[in-house]
DNA sequence: GATCGTCTCCCCCGTACGGGGGGAGACCGG
DNA sequence: CCGGTCTCCCCCCGTACGGGGGAGACGATC
């Protein structure tokens, strides 16, 4: 079927791995009738983001620092009216939170290592509404790319992880509005290890700067104002 | 926030209720840096006690018997030379009284039941004088009457100078984590004129940097996750 | 034992940031 | 008319910030 649409397919893209986004964003947008309206590092970032933004659809990595993607794919069907489609991201297709995010309401599946075209593909079926890649389809997927791929892909298959206790120690203090010498002072260690503590934050939430961390940090719900 | 204290901080305590004023003092004769210099238990009584005293900050009730605390705050505003700063206290934050009395130039609102540091902070912000909050957060306080109760801090301060509509652009971006040179390329002007914005956001707010701008921005409920 | 993650601390380095000034044109209300 | 506010632009300058490395110590795990 052909179509012609004059709205460009929407989506949000969810992963605390920038350099994921970047990729994701790259293939999509490659696409002329798709757009990417917006990026989020964490899952509990999303609702507001959705709200504001409306996309069609939503791809969401499975594992992210503060929310994982089955908590924020529940949150989102829950709460938002008319939700977007949701696509649930992954590196192994035989990770079991896929799966649960799958009953939490989730779309679709989509491994982080396929091909452009088949990233492409499972995005416009699954706005298209015939949910596709569930967890028959999944085998199938896994089946024909599971294999080999060797591809451009492998950027993706990398260990993520959530906030530290540390980390998470400085992250609340940064939203108190406190300097890394401040925060230095109040943990009693030496200015460069909160620095270090600082770039991990920074780098798992996807944040350019501490202003970002803190805003991913309300939005996420980690702190909340009152 | 940190506060790096320099004179003892006087205040004045106007309210009929000895309750009230007993509770105020316990909460700010805890600090150090803060000293209670008189009571009043009516508006009529104020000038005459802030001519004698000359206190930094007066915190007057709202509601008093003889002269209410609209009548009191224009009184001292007009009769004395280099006055202090005026906070009015109320128990309600849809109090229409506490518009008039801020018409009639007092430099903050503070609740009640506010937590003991979201007085102290209150009475501090106001202290500098350099603390503002935002129009759109009284509007908002006053929508959301009734609903909770915490959260005091924000609704603590307000003041006679906001935020401009320029500002408020610029602080909105802000809070959406943009650098400077974004909010510039956003809003059509001058990467300058953005520098000259933040800095002026950053007085009135009492923030140090834009990330502490961003806090104050989330805690007033000038922006709300979700 | 070996490995891994965390926490700690250190180096260099570029730059966005924020403070300190000043100033000009437009508008509005007294 | 004038003063005040808002808007915008420019300068210099110091520094906190963040990226890029690396490394030792400790505990848990295998």
């Amino acid at each position: 079927m052909i179509y012609a649409d004059r709205m460009p397919l929407t989506i949000l893209l969810v992963d605390d791995e920038p350099l994921v986004r970047a990729g994701l964003r790259a293939v999509l947008e490659a696409q002329p009738d798709i757009e990417v309206v917006g990026e989020a590092a964490d899952g509990a970032a999303v609702i507001p983001l959705v709200r504001r933004l409306r996309p069609d659809v939503v791809a969401m990595d499975v594992r992210m620092p503060l929310m994982d993607g089955i908590e924020a794919t529940r949150a989102v069907l829950r709460t938002v009216p008319d939700p977007p489609k949701i696509i649930m991201v992954t590196t192994f297709e035989n990770d079991e939170n896929v799966y649960g995010a799958l009953r939490a309401g989730a779309d679709g599946f989509l491994l982080k290592r396929a091909r452009p075209a088949e990233i492409v593909h499972a995005v416009r079926l699954v706005a298209e509404g015939d949910s596709l890649p569930f967890p028959a389809a999944v085998r199938r997927l896994a089946a024909s790319y599971g294999e080999n791929d060797g591809n451009a892909e492998a950027r993706a298959v990398l260990s993520r992880a959530a906030l530290t206790r540390r980390e998470e120690d400085v992250l609340r203090l940064m939203t108190r509005g406190l300097s890394n010498a401040e925060i230095a002072a109040h943990l009693v260690v030496g200015a460069e290890t909160v620095k270090s503590h600082v770039s991990s934050i920074l780098a798992k939430l996807g944040a350019r700067d501490r202003t970002q961390a803190v805003i991913t940090a309300y939005e996420s719900g980690f702190v909340s104002p009152g």
